[in-house]
DNA sequence: TAGATTGTTAATCGATTAACAATC
DNA sequence: TAGATTGTTAATCGATTAACAATC
């Protein structure tokens, strides 16, 4: 009835990617990345899905959603299906990423080796507190908050990180959509209203841990 | 056909819920709590999904799967809902969690308050720096690595966080395996292999970040 | 009573799987 | 060539939505 093959790299018109294929790339990109350290060339859908709990199937038809990229009797290079899912998810290019709290949190994140890996940078961090402002942490300047928009600006920040108390996110929302901010990764355990334009995703550690119990316990009643 | 209504909170035989359900129950759970906190006494299914971006039927679908928690006409009265949620869920109880690994983000976990709100404590940490081993955290006493399958029988631990470096990830699954921990929260960048009785949920910061990413491009690009 | 809202069914929509011709 | 593996179609399966009688 419609396809969705192409071979530029580029999705096709006709039907969107489902949401849970894009999480899946990341997970693909994620393996890919180890296969390459551990010296291999190529993989088959197979051998991806394996590891990751997919089927051959659904490898090879997500994959299939942005064009041609896998080699009949071969697999896929991994070296060259990298860098095509780099362009898909968006992270072909360096991201300079704002944080919002200098917390306990905030500060481990920008310990965090594992952003730059993937093209992130935190270039700025905002806080309120006195004994924080203007000094720096791993390298980066932290801002007073009042200097938000400015310094957004200027340093043509699109994507941010709120790691403040759940009672003041929204009031932090609120001003980085002001400055101009089109992403933000919301660690604080409280949904965050924001206008269509502005994308969000959400991360709330105590959830994560109920989806474990859940499970857990489902396991053990049979 | 089949049915899945029944009267005891507990879900019927018929129909295991549907993974989604069990992740938008704990943002119901979440909004209930909020919701209390601000004094309100009941809500709607439509109240309840209009802030999280679900549809009212949705809403009652998913608190369907496990009994009749509403009430006609008037809708989910917020202190009745919450304790069925955390029964299902599996957080009516505490859950004594063990910790691997006492570095940057460790340290971070350790001190974030949200996880005692949802009933779990971390009551173990579990590092081989010879400057840590021994000493205290927040409270919380950090025991050297090898002491593992000890601390974690003595005070009957059944859920650990994995905050290692991605190289030693897995290392410490199998250990935490033979140990007989039952659900692993694995903040390493590394798909962990777990045998079938074993429940894991990863949390892949960089992860998180390409997905929004993702979303920011795709609305730039239209 | 009139208005609000549930639980549930049937209809729609979307995502996954199985199968296989085409390709290397 | 024989064996491996892709991309794609059609079939299956599962999840969401719309609608409405029942209830307060």
């Amino acid at each position: 009835m419609s396809s969705n093959k192409n071979q530029s790299g580029k999705p096709a018109g006709d039907s969107p990617p489902p949401k849970a294929v894009i999480s899946r790339l990341s997970l693909y990109l994620r393996e890919l990345q180890h296969l390459v350290r551990d010296g291999r060339l190529t993989t088959s859908s197979s051998g991806l899905g394996q590891r990751l709990g997919f089927s051959d199937a659904q490898v090879r038809k997500d994959l299939a959603y942005f064009g041609q990229f896998g080699h009949p009797g071969i697999g896929y290079r991994c070296e060259e299906l990298i860098p095509v899912i780099r362009g898909i998810l968006g992270t072909d290019r360096g991201w300079p990423v704002a944080m919002i709290g200098a917390g306990n949190l905030g500060r481990a994140l920008l310990g965090y080796k594992g952003f730059a890996r993937q093209g992130f940078r935190i270039t700025a961090v905002f806080d309120i507190d006195p004994t924080t402002v203007g000094r720096t942490i791993e390298g980066v300047p932290v801002h007073h908050f009042d200097d938000l928009e400015r310094v957004i600006a200027a340093e043509q920040i699109k994507i941010a990180m709120i790691v403040v108390p759940a009672a003041a996110a929204q009031g932090v929302a609120d001003r980085l959509v002001a400055a101009g901010i089109e992403g933000i990764l919301n660690f604080a355990p409280v949904t965050i209203a924001l206008p269509e334009h502005v994308s969000t995703v959400g991360v709330d550690l105590a959830i994560e841990l109920e989806q474990l119990t859940f499970s857990v316990v489902k396991k053990r009643g049979g």
